[in-house]
DNA sequence: CACCATGTTCCTTG
DNA sequence: CCAAGGAACATGGT
């Protein structure tokens, strides 16, 4: 469940579920997901220590915590999360079965904190060095027209590429990269650079816009993160009873190949970007 | 068997 | 040094 906003809700739902909490024990069933850092360096780091905060940066979680060794000083650091493609995290009852694919759990003590994980993709370590090459945050006040203008002034790569560069904006992903581009009438292949002020205007309003509205319905919905049923939690597959809006009105574009653009009735194109891809509307997205 | 999938990193080539 | 493209990682859905 990966772009800015699915993390954000997860962050958010997590938080206050974690707080307080002290891990008792930590099962490892996948090493790999902890790279580079070692099973061993992993539990010795996190057994006894309690989680004093969660919060986001781009995509990945910051697990805060604070060691409580009787023996040694106490000491903060941070389990550095991210959710890959298919990456699930969530608190369980120790009764309730562990899915196929779970690299990692561990022991809460009443429950237990379980990451699960298809694809392997997700991570959880204690190497937080991925965070230096982010970009600037796009939903802080710091990102502002003038600062994306900035950034995309030299780049001849095509703006929807452009969009997905972490170290460019933190948190933009496939699916809202796309979004975003149409609901700033701007055609995907346009060089970052050859966009006009209006045109970047336009697509830093968007990008805030969908994160934003995003962000809302996976708030405003009482989501499900039991654990239970495959695509709960995912904003655009959201089919919560209560969820104002299905998925299919919430994404405009987004893996909507060949149906009607929701603003013109032409149908929706699909092309191959940097061997992603990407959705729009030729005609509200026209080719300068 | 084919192709596709919310992500990131590494390697090659120019 | 940079940009661009592709493959790799691993598993499942259609």
């Amino acid at each position: 469940m990966p772009e800015l906003p699915e993390v954000e809700v997860l962050v958010r739902h997590l938080g206050p579920l974690l707080k307080g909490k002290t891990i008792r024990a930590v099962e490892v069933r996948r090493p790999g997901i902890l790279e580079p850092t070692s099973p061993e360096r992993f539990r010795r780091s996190l057994r006894h220590a309690t989680f004093t905060e969660v919060s986001r940066r781009g995509k990945y979680l910051l697990f805060h915590l604070r060691s409580e060794a009787r023996t040694r000083k106490k000491r903060s650091f941070v389990l550095l999360g991210h959710l890959g493609m298919t990456g699930r995290m969530y608190l369980s009852p120790h009764k309730a079965e562990l899915p196929k694919h779970t690299p990692l759990i561990i022991d809460l003590g009443n429950e237990r904190f379980v990451f699960e994980d298809t694809r392997y993709f997700g991570r959880l370590t204690l190497d937080t060095s991925a965070l230096e090459q982010l970009g600037p945050e796009p939903l802080h006040e710091e990102f502002t027209v003038e600062l994306l203008t900035k950034l995309l002034a030299r780049s001849v790569q095509p703006i929807k590429v452009k969009l997905l560069d972490q170290s460019l904006i933190a948190g933009v992903g496939n699916i809202y990269a796309s979004e975003a581009l149409f609901r700033s009438g701007i055609w995907p292949g346009t060089p970052a650079r050859a966009l006009t002020p209006v045109q970047v205007k336009k697509l830093w309003r968007s990008i805030r816009r969908v994160l934003t509205e995003a962000i809302k319905s996976g708030s405003t919905v009482p989501l499900n993160f039991s654990g239970e049923g495959k695509r709960d939690g995912l904003l655009y597959f959201g089919r919560n009873a209560d969820t104002p809006k299905s998925y299919e009105e919430r994404l405009r574009v987004y893996d909507r190949q060949g149906k009607p653009c929701v603003s013109c009735g032409d149908p929706v194109s699909r092309i191959v970007q940097a061997a992603r891809s990407t959705f729009y509307c030729m005609h509200c997205q026209a080719e300068p």
